[in-house]
This record gives C-alpha cells, structure tokens and sequence, in this order.
DNA sequence: CAATAAAATGTGTTCGAACACACTTTATGA
DNA sequence: TCATAAAGTGTGTTCGAACACATTTTATTG
C-alpha cells in the first residue's frame, strides 16, 4: 500500500498540485478535463492526506472549556477533573488549550454565570455536564449562535443544538442494578429506591434510573417485589433511614442512584445493620472502602474521567484531523464488586 | 500558556535554531555559554515540541506485524482481527503499515515458521501472541538480535527480551469468577473447573486462572467447596460431561477456564439439564446468545479487541511521538451478564 | 479582432522540527 | 607566527498539505 502525496497525483494526473487541491477540497475553478483526469488518479489510487502535515499547517490553536460542578462540593466530579488534566497534558503539544470551569452544582446561577464567563471567551469548543435542563437548553442556544461547538457529558439532556453526548444508557445501568440486587435477595423481597440529592437537579438523571429498575422487576414473571422510592436531601437522611429501617422493616436491599451511596453505607455501619443489600454508583474512595468492607454489595461504574477524556479526544479528533464526532457515545456499563474494582482503579 | 518553538527559543537566548537544537537533543557541539543561555530560556519556559512537526520530519514509514492465530480456526481471535483492522485505518495516514500474520493455535510449527517469516520481513515492531512458551523465548530472541521491538497480549509469559505486555491479571479473572458463582450457588456446593484445549497450549493460561479460583473458595472461611478439575479436548468433550453430569451428580457449578464455554453449554441445552451455573469467557456470538438464554450466567470479558489496539497504539506512540511503551498494561476484567452485555458490544 | 473580463492553472511560501552542510571561531602543533 | 585541525555556530532545505498570489488560458463583448 503506497503512500501517495499531493504531488504524486498531480503528477500522475498530470496537472499541478494547486489543481489537485483544489479538487480534493471542492473549491471549484477547475476545468472539466482537469477535474476527470485528477478523479480518473484518485479513484486508481487510495489517497489518505498525511493528517501531520495538514494539522501542522493549519497551525490554529484550538480553545476548548469544560463546564462542570465543583469537585470539592461533590467529590463525584474529581474524576472528570483527572479526566481534563489528562486531555490537557496530551493535547498541549498539538496547539490544543483546555480550560476547566467550575459551578456549584446546587446553584443554578453559577451555572448560568459560568457558561456567561465561557461565552464571552469564545472558545472553539465547550463540554458541558448539562445539570439544569432549562437553563442548559438556553446556554447551548447561546453558544450555537456564537458558533462555538457544544458537546456534553454525563446527563443526556435532548436539546436541538447539540447532537453530540457522551455518557451511559441511565434506564439500563437501572435495569442492571435491578439485576444484581435480584441474584443476592430472596424472591418478593422488599426493596428501598433512594434518591439523594440537594434541589432535585439530578432528576432526570435518577428518574430514569429508578425507571429501569422498576422495569426489570416488573417484568418479572411470577414476581411480587415491593419497592419503595425515598427522595431525601442529604442532611435529611439519617433521619429518613431510621424511620425506614425501624424494627419491623422487612427491607432487604437499597438501590441508591447516585455516588452518594456511601451516605447510606455510613448509616448502616454506624446503626450496625447488616444483611441489607446495596446498590450505587461510582468509584469514590469512600464507596470503594464500603464495597471493600462488604457494606456495600454493587457498584456501578460510570467512569466519569473517561466520559470526559472520550468527549475531548472528539473534540481534539474532529478539529485536527475532521473527524466526525458520534452523536451519541454511550459507555459500558462496568459492573464492579470487591473482586474486580481493583483491575479498574 | 504561550506555546514555544525552536525558533522563538533561538532568538530568546540570543543563539541560532541549529544550536538550540543541538542543546535540544544533546548532539554535543555547543559551548559552555551557548549551553547555559539555552538552557536557561529552557528552564524558564515550558517548551513542548510540535509533535506534528516533529513526526512529520521524520517521514520514515514504520512497518509492525501482529502474529496471532487464526481466527477460522478459534472464533476467539476474530475481535483481534477487528482491532488490527481498526488500527490499520487509524494510523495509516500517519505511515505506519500493520499487518497481520495468523498461525494454527494447535501447531506449533505454523507458529516457528510465521515468525520466521516475519522476522525476514524485519518490521519495527512485532505484537504477538505467545501461545506457545518455549518456542516464544527462542523467537523474541532472535527478534531482539535483529533491533525488532516486540510487544506481547493476551498470554503473559515472563521472558527478558519483552517487557511490554497487554492482557488482564489471569489470577485475578479466576478469583472474579468465583466470586460470581459463589453469589448464586448454594453453600459448600460442587464445582467443576473444566479446561478445554487441544493440546495444552493455553496450559499457563489456563492454570493461572484455575489457581486464583481455587484461592477464592481456599479463603473463605467456614466453607468447604468441592472442586474437581478436568482437563478435556474439545471432542472428548461431550462424554466427559456426561460422565461428571450422571444421576447422581450434584455439581452446581462450572467454571470454564476459556472461550470455548460455549461447547459446555451446547450439551446443558441438549440434555435439558438446567440449575447448573455457567462462568466462562468472552464474547463470542455462541457466548452471548447462551448468556441471553440464561444458560451461561457470567461472562469474563477479556477485551481481545482492545488489547490488540492498545498493543498497536502504545508502539504508534512510541515510534510517532517518543512516548514510553507501558511495560505492563492490565486492562479491566468486566464482568457480563445478560444484563451489561449489550453496552459492551 | 482586439480588448477585457473571467476562468483555470501553476508557483511559491508557510507551518515547526530535524538535520545536512557551510561557515566562523578557537585551539594545537611545528 | 602561520598552517591546520577541531570545535562551535548559523543557514538552508526537507517533510506534505494548504492557501495566497501570479500567470496563463479561455470566454465575452464592443
């Protein structure tokens, strides 16, 4: 397989190398005999530009922003943070520049103010971990009319303007806790849903959720599960789980839908309580030290520095080397016990 | 963060491009003073170099072979055909030419003599697949003399020439599949390990698995799991099953030690024998649609696909970009269930 | 059929690093 | 002190694609 240049089909369709560029690239004036004969050379041969010399010449320094909340309020976020200081080292020496920008993900105006902030610096790109629905759909707008190209992360928000996402299939990744929980408890046992979470951000994000895993279960045959949804703020907790787990309570497993399941975890090994099952999400320090400990059963991976890293590369790949973004990337979703998570860490 | 070149460097020490590029590269030829004024821009800024450019320059085409069995005779080796073919398309504008070489995973002569071939052929690199072990040492050996870098996966066998392996930690695979067996089988119940091959090629492989199995159920405590071992080829297969599954077996449980579960689970489907769970490996299409049918109930992912890739892209890197070969790369042993599959193809 | 516009084509420079080669300065020995 | 070697330094070309610009060819009009 020969490797051709420009200039080895100009030559063999013989023309110039401004002619077979300006074939190769439609900008027309080009007569009709010239064009065949160039397009005679290139259907012969398969010509794959050297994408080294065609990025080094565009020379462009190409500015991405990465939106998302403050890892020192949700330590979910740390990875994705891991994730962009990866993206930045590796991208550098490709005259790529990636900058990330934090908001409290409890507080819709720093949400707001932020994306205001990464507008006016005009970037080429954002990536968005797109908390608030409403808002999130007016920023994109905003950045759509500026002609800066939006990709998100993490929650899957439908908004007209963006079309590229990375993350996971969230009814699914319900569906698969359902799953687990089922191989460890015993048949119509009684099942506790929690949602934790400040202002409902995450809503949508855990509605889908909660509604694969209630999908599994009553798609069951010859099955009676009772399952409860909980919605609690995080300092309401405590108290919830005690009104739950109260002496007669005949619950035997706990989906909690979010990385703040070591909050639960912490309850159960304060009050002692064993024999009860948990699912949740993420490999937080704190939830690996509970997975490692036996409290909690399941994890599900949502790989969140990968989820980042993936929607850079995108970025990097589409602007340096043309390469379409995936409209949708949706991940694996990683199952992770005490035996495995060490080959993920 | 203002990106350098060699020339803005040049002109900031008060020197040419030709000297900071000797002080760059340490080609000598540069006195003391010159050395210092370099250095001491070096060491204020943050010079990263124009990889595209420096890549560019170097225009050398690199040539790797990938030898590795083939694929109609073991379907296990089909999704590492699928990943030389994506890294062929992926890094051929950037000139480097992979091409793969198959050998018959029951012979190794067709082993010997490919490498022989391949070694005549003196590519940059080599990505192999050690099947057989003491055959592998004398062939890396003689790779090593001719100045060809060899990288390793799948199977990883200690020899001193190669340090770069891609694969998963076998031990560590054969203690995750008892665990998930031990979630769903009842106490103190009997387990079969069943290795299938033709003539114990895979024997390393094999064991290293079986060993970390046993260390999961050895650990445990208050418990006395009876697991037997049976080592079968493939045809002998059917009545070796037959004899283990006769009336009064109480096997629960197998755990096979490769992709070839499938052949296991043909003769459950034919027999009707149900209540006995399945672990194996890999997502060959037999796999998956055994797993669907909840026949087989846990598949290990070994990702055959991904390691061929990751082998290719650590040596494009290494070749393009100067980037340092992991010496040891252990990818994440996912666990599927019928469930997760879907996310994974 | 000139004159001029319009279209087509070719030439030359640029991106940044790498390196060959030419040139200048310093060191060494007779 | 001069010749010559050795060490140090700078200049210029190359890689392949992209594009600006100059030049040539063809079409159009009075």
């Amino acid at each position: 397989m020969k490797k051709y240049t420009i200039k080895n089909i100009a030559e063999l369709a013989g023309v110039s190398k401004g002619t077979v560029d300006r074939v190769i690239h439609k900008r027309g004036k080009v007569s009709v005999k010239a064009l065949e004969k160039v397009n005679a050379v290139l259907s012969e041969i398969d010509y794959k530009p050297n994408l080294l010399a065609r990025s080094l010449k565009k020379t462009k320094e190409y500015h991405i922003c990465v939106v998302l909340p403050d890892f020192n309020k949700d330590p979910f976020w740390r990875p994705c943070f891991e994730g962009i200081e990866a993206a930045v080292q590796e991208f550098a020496s490709f005259g790529v520049f990636i900058e990330p920008f934090f908001f409290h993900p409890n507080d819709v105006n720093s949400f707001i103010e932020i994306n205001k902030k990464v507008l006016e610096l005009s970037p080429d790109a954002v990536l968005l971990a797109p908390l608030f629905y409403k808002e999130t759909v007016a920023i994109v707008n905003n950045y759509a009319l500026a002609d800066i190209i939006v990709s998100k992360f993490n929650n899957q928000l439908e908004t007209e303007k963006t079309k590229n996402f990375v993350g996971q299939d969230l009814f699914k990744s319900g569906r698969i806790a359902a799953s687990l929980l089922q191989m460890i408890i015993s048949k119509n046992a009684a099942i506790a849903i929690i949602h934790i979470d400040e202002d409902y951000n995450n809503s949508i994000h855990m509605q889908e959720k909660e509604k694969g895993f209630r999908h599994y279960f009553n798609e069951l045959e010859d099955a009676n599960y009772v399952i409860n949804t909980y919605n609690t703020k995080q300092a309401a907790l405590e108290n919830r789980l005690d009104s739950i787990f109260n002496n007669t309570s005949k619950v035997e497993a706990i989906f909690v839908t979010t990385s703040k399941v070591y909050k639960v975890a912490d309850f159960f090994k304060a009050k002692h309580i064993k024999n009860v099952k948990i699912v949740g999400y993420d490999l937080l320090d704190e939830n690996i030290q509970y997975l490692n400990d036996g409290i909690i059963n399941f994890l599900i991976h949502q790989d969140p520095k990968k989820q980042v890293y993936l929607g850079l590369s995108y970025l990097v790949d589409y602007f340096l080397f043309d390469k379409e973004i995936p409209a949708k990337s949706l991940l694996p979703i990683d199952i992770i016990t005490s035996e495995n998570l060490e080959t993920y860490l």
